[in-house]
DNA sequence: GCGCCGAATCGAAGCGCTTCGATCGGCCTC
DNA sequence: GAGGCCGATCGAAGCGCTTCGATTCGGCGC
């Protein structure tokens, strides 16, 4: 293994030298600055990660608790897991696996063992057990999600309230009167998905404002229960005009049964959804939608933890406004 | 933060008895590691991981290069993940995430680095150029996934021939006199995913040994693509009465294509498939089918590398023989 | 009773790096 | 021309751990 030793030896100069021109906290000149970095390349010095991390009391590792057995949307989870990865390399950031099975012990053994500087948790939800635990880990901590009392951790997420308003708004300004929510499986709300609920709520709150009639449906997956909830959500006997969609599972199966009922969209029926862009745009009907940035959630994340591994910083909410993009599975009425 | 020092004194002991208690390399007496234990329950130990590294020469940490992008099936590379992590976490490693799409250089990054002790690599292709770089990376590497060229590595992967001519086999055994195989979308042979390649060469050697008559049909997913390869096969002109799938994505769509054409699997046609055993039996029709056994192949890799960690070891490939589950797509002709 | 052995413990030397203070010229100022 | 200052560099003290002798001590064989 080549050491900073020999690389100094090499470059003919102290080892603090070759430190510094590593890590540019103090000046050096143009020429021992390139003599130095000659050696490195011509020895094929990389630094020692444990000593390094020994020395200056960082890792320079973020440890990201991920959802493995999610029931969720894997591709979502994937984006998010990709863009962390990601934006961690672009600021010089490894990545360390836990688990969010594992417990939330996890964050707590690999900060206690300096094993990595701050914690990046996805798919936090509503009433999330590990919020307590993690309120007491001793590093910066990002929640991706927002659970209902997140006092004193740092959150970034959607605006899912935003978005319920945003899609409400979009069939209400098409003049629809009649409209309803298909939701999530109960076992998501039971759960207290925080941001289930919160969609739900925007929903709620703008069809009010709108003074619109609004009926709420929550849809297990599966050809027999999608059928089921359509029957319940058309012959309601509101003449319901609009649909909107926040369960990604079912969407592929609720257009192929509005189809086999001949029901076309948008003639006589407008559908929005909130999904990832590739689905909305990859079903039989491309449907006008507002998507989850993981990429940008996921950046952001990174962020505030690199902030606050700079310098400390007060604990903050980021919500992200949702951004619909329109494909022409609503028309107006 | 409580160093091993403190540990020490609390417990009226040196430091090294302190190690070695924790590390069990020495013996200690019954009466003194009981009094360390306590004292570092008392204090809340917990050694600091960049000192472990430095001193021991050794991370505990393993880097696993997962395909984040993947357009394969995700809930599959999870399933990996997930098993990789837990094992590792057995052995007492963690795991460190690299990903396929930042290339190659990661590996030899982390182990130059000594951020890790080993590296194991998911969604290994056949002729992927990874691989000559992967052998040139100074500590223990493990393949998922097995390269036509894989001199000098180690690899796990389920034996796809051997999955292919037991598909085969149950057909033939069942009665079935011609079949076809509706493989990956024509990108994935182009790519020359090895796995890919391997299921189809046992696919056909089978059929030939058995004296059938075998097509193959590669399918994009789609509508309307499914549907088209549907009448390649059922027109053929060979009468077809057993279709064998490897193409996880297009199932769905398949069976329900089979459904609109009025053929009953299995008294019209049997299916066998290789997939998920999740999705086999979340289908329309349940299926009989071999899946790939993720758990039991990330469990492995771990092992394989630990072993390689304890003491050099040649390198080895471990093929896993398919495992056939009935279902009842399939039936006598 | 002496030497020897093994079990239990200690002390100290690193592991490879960061960082703080000190040093050393050269140059500017008055 | 002395004093002061600043940029560039060096030396050494850790960081918290592992591990290799060395040491101590009680019991054993003869």
């Amino acid at each position: 293994m080549i050491t900073i030793k020999e690389v100094a030896r090499h470059a003919g100069v102290s080892i603090s030298t070759v430190s510094y021109v590593l890590s540019g906290k103090r000046s050096i000149s143009e020429e021992t600055k390139r003599r130095v970095e000659q050696s490195i390349a011509a020895l094929g010095y990389h630094p020692n990660a444990g000593a390094r991390a020994l020395a200056s009391n960082r890792s320079r590792v973020l440890g990201l608790v991920v959802p493995l057995h999610s029931d969720q949307n894997l591709p979502v989870v994937m984006q998010f897991v990709s863009s962390i990865v990601a934006s961690a390399r672009d600021h010089d950031y490894d990545v360390l696996l836990l688990t969010k099975e594992a417990g939330p012990g996890e964050a707590h053994r690999v900060i206690a063992r300096s094993m990595a500087d701050a914690i990046i948790v996805m798919d936090v939800e509503s009433a999330d057990p590990r919020v307590p635990e993690l309120r007491t880990v001793d590093a910066p901590v990002v929640l991706l999600g927002m659970p209902d009392d997140h006092e004193g951790l740092s959150c970034v997420d959607l605006d899912f309230a935003a978005a319920g308003r945003r899609m409400v708004g979009h069939l209400a300004d098409l003049g629809h009167r009649s409209i309803a929510l298909i939701g999530s499986p109960p076992a998501v709300y039971e759960r207290g998905t925080s941001y289930a609920a919160r969609l739900l709520a925007g929903f709620q709150r703008e069809s009010t404002r709108r003074d619109l009639t609004a009926t709420v449906h929550s849809c297990a997956p599966g050809y027999d229960s999608v059928a089921a909830c359509l029957d319940d959500v058309l012959h309601a006997g509101h003449g319901i005009t609009g649909l909107v969609v926040h369960n990604e599972a079912v969407l592929g199966q609720l257009l192929l049964e509005l189809r086999r009922r001949s029901l076309d969209v948008p003639a006589d029926l407008s559908v929005i959804a909130l999904c990832p862009d590739d689905v909305a745009v990859s079903l039989p009907v491309r449907l006008t939608s507002i998507s989850v940035p993981a990429q940008e959630l996921g950046a952001i994340a990174v962020e505030m933890v690199v902030t606050r591994l700079a310098q400390d910083h007060a604990p903050e909410v980021r919500l992200l406004q949702p951004r619909l993009t329109e494909r022409g599975s609503t028309s107006a009425r």
